[in-house]
DNA sequence: TCAATTCCCGTATACCATACGAGAATCAAT
DNA sequence: ATTGATTCTCGTATGGTATACGGGAATTGA
């Protein structure tokens, strides 16, 4: 084993039944209900909320695959099986885990204090998911089709639709850009953060990696063939490293994006028919 | 086993030889050096390409996870160890198979006919690039930190960066708005992707999810702390499937994205300073 | 004290990548 | 023809993964 390879689980289904994930998503919320359960049995030695930051300890400090069911069982000093009693599957143990760190993003609920620009508003969005990403870079490699649906999850949903709202798009319009900010913002904070993690689990900078590469452009690559990078490259218009690209990159589509929208904006409330379609203004 | 799960390789290093898998990636190009190699020694019943393709169709046709080194030797009915005498690792034979799939895809060279506008250029890409993700699924799973520097990938960046260069943006600029389109497209596209395999692998339609967890609206949902979303599913703003949504996300996003990189070129050419950074016209 | 209930977890199964090393095939030189 | 060098083939072993199954332990109310 070389460790050069990592496994990562992906969640694709709920097979399970729905209405247990849903109720340990929202175990902590809406407890109202019933859970006045003290009757016989065995008492438990451990709760959800252990196993689900014990995951994520892992995940952060080792990897994802160290958030095994295994590697989680040990941390809490139990046998691997006993975490089936708390969890149908490590399918919603990483649900759960997911869940609970799109929740620490520090976003303005309804009512409370937030930026006045609308566009600073999603700044915001963009800046704590950031941050997440950092704090938590496996979850780039968690599948977001049929996220969980969680406090977290809607909370998010939530806030960035809620900052869309002045722009006073149609409902489908605002719905729609959302989705795009989301696909945008969540992936290039992805790739950031698990570009930052690949240098630091190989130990080996990206500059490095390219240095090591260099018979690519000695040997392989063809100026006829690629006119447009060698242009770019002798006009020293590649940055000076990956991150940096990366970082510049981010800010600039977001920006263009957002500017696009607010372009779009502006001649949806110019002109107050359907959802337009104008392509060159 | 539940087959709820499926483990994803994620190539994030070249620990071996980097010359070797250079030599590998551009394989079929430059042959001209010396491959004169005849002289003693059993001969090869396989070869790289026999084993590209193949584990391209086993990732096509049963998923990334069928795509194992077992599951390959077994379709090209040799032992599983004989394929290391071809490739070094699983991690080489993954970055071949992707950069055989990027080399799908039919973008115009230098010197080739293309379309007059740069947007509709960047929609060939943008559809190309669709069209690759959707007959590779697979492909949304593995990671694009450190690509595979072969024919396929460097096409498309040089593709993508010629279609930029009518702009007239500075170099940087130029790199950093290619950086920005593919993160929005190849993400996107491979979400797209991602969510169709997810419908067909589970047998169960997006819609069909949802409805199974309707406990969410009735039992846990909180109108209070969601108005935005309450207010646009009241104005009937979610789309009817996720597919829809998806597609018209991805459309409008991408709309808007040009629609800000082309204001910015118009301003940028107005006052040929240096970068700018105007976030409101 | 007993039955019902709940939790704990060892073992077994079926996968995965790959290190190691023995054996088979091929060619050049003897 | 035989030998030696070289290259390809691949069985076995190691250590990893999730989880099905079922027996045992702990707790409560009767």
């Amino acid at each position: 084993m070389h460790g050069t390879l990592c496994t990562v689980t992906v969640r694709h289904s709920g097979e399970g039944q729905p209405e247990r994930t849903l109720a340990l998503l929202w175990r902590n919320r809406k407890p109202a209900a019933e859970q006045v359960r003290r009757t016989a049995g065995r008492r438990p030695s451990l709760d959800v909320d252990g196993l689900v930051r014990a995951g994520i300890q892992l995940a952060d400090e080792r990897g994802l695959d160290a958030a095994s069911m295994g590697g989680v069982a040990k941390a809490l000093g139990v046998g691997t099986m006993t975490l089936y009693t708390y969890v149908p599957s490590k399918e919603e143990l990483l649900d759960l885990m997911v869940d609970e760190i799109l929740a620490e993003r520090q976003l303005p609920g309804p009512g409370e204090p937030r930026p006045a620009d609308w566009r600073e508003q999603v700044e915001l969005y963009s800046e704590q998911t950031r941050a997440m990403f950092q704090r938590h870079p496996w979850l780039a490699r968690v599948s977001t089709v049929r996220p969980p649906v969680g406090p977290g999850m809607l909370a998010g949903r939530e806030y960035l639709l809620s900052t869309l709202l002045p722009l006073d798009l149609s409902p489908r319009d605002t719905n729609t850009a959302a989705l795009a900010i989301t696909t945008y913002v969540d992936s290039a904070a992805g790739l950031e953060a698990e570009s930052q993690l690949v240098e630091r689990t190989t130990g080996q900078s990206h500059e490095a990696w390219w240095h090591e590469r260099n018979d690519l452009w000695e040997t392989y690559f063809d100026v006829e063939r690629h006119p447009a990078m060698t242009a770019i490259w002798n006009a020293n218009g590649y940055q000076d490293t990956v991150h940096e690209a990366a970082t510049d990159s981010y800010r600039y589509g977001l920006d263009r994006l957002l500017d696009g929208i607010q372009a779009q904006a502006a001649r949806h409330h110019a002109s107050p028919s359907g959802s337009e379609q104008s392509p060159t203004p």
